[in-house]
DNA sequence: AGCAATAAAGATAATTATTACTAACTTGCT
DNA sequence: AGCAAGTTAGTAATAATTATCTTTATTGCT
């Protein structure tokens, strides 16, 4: 048995958390689930949102985007993909795709003696809705 | 004339704080600014450090890294490489290259109606120092 | 079902990075 | 030197996130 493995109980916040980040795919913060849960759990608490996405995060549930404009932005879409970030709203957007040499990144890491465990690809610029005056 | 420009005095803390993110290659922390300049600056102001490297990113003097431990990390090597970010220690490391298929990203772009300005690869990982035990 | 052990949550306080404010000081120009 | 506009120090205010602490919920067992 790993010693480094905690219990963990049931909880119906906690799935409830889930389920929401991955209901959408806005990439949201802890924010937008505290929102977006509020109604259907109207003793749910802020603290508990954030905790449990570390949580998440930190067991490869979730994963985290970065932090943009100042905030965490969660995705639950695990499988590796590009986001672009649009200058003018936040708003993040699914890139399919890796748009990077695998290989080449591996040959890097062997070059400079680092253990490479993960990479994403932020793009920068104006999303379609923004470009279109509204 | 451009209506948006602004006219901007010289200033000698400006410059300094501009130099100093120049002369490391530790992609540096305002905070880290502030303390490298202190001695030098004893009546130096945090604030200063903060409105002016927010200045320079503005307007592309310096660019931002990224997030990184709650902390925005700077960058006064602006032409476009990657980085890597040790997971243990938060070291920012340089990458040579690009390692992304810009004709991919151009089309990608066109595709999905989005303006593409800018685009960053960060690696996350373990560093050299921190895989050789110390 | 009742109960003890412990995990999770709510409420709130604390922390931390960053931004805003304002009076005093510089700079660029005549 | 004298003025207008830009910049700073010092400090207060924000805002996201984390910590704390008490209460509540879940689990495994009798
Ligand atoms: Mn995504
Ligand atoms: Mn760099
Ligand atoms: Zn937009
Ligand atoms: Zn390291």
């Amino acid at each position: 048995m790993d010693s480094t493995e905690k219990k963990r109980n049931f909880s119906r916040k906690r799935e409830a958390i889930l389920k929401a980040v991955r209901s959408t795919k806005c990439h949201p913060t802890a924010e937008w689930v505290y929102r977006t849960l509020k109604p259907d759990y109207p003793d749910l608490s802020l603290g508990t949102v954030y905790r449990n996405l570390a949580q998440f995060k930190n067991d490869g549930t979730i994963v985290s985007v970065g932090t943009i404009n100042g905030q965490e932005r969660y995705d639950g879409n695990v499988t590796p993909h590009t986001h672009f970030v649009c200058s003018s709203c936040g708003a993040v957007i699914d890139i399919p795709g890796r748009l990077i040499d695998e290989a080449q990144v591996e040959k890097t890491a062997e070059e400079m003696h680092l253990r490479v465990d993960s990479w994403d690809v932020l793009m920068h610029g104006i999303c379609a809705k923004c470009l279109h005056g509204k």
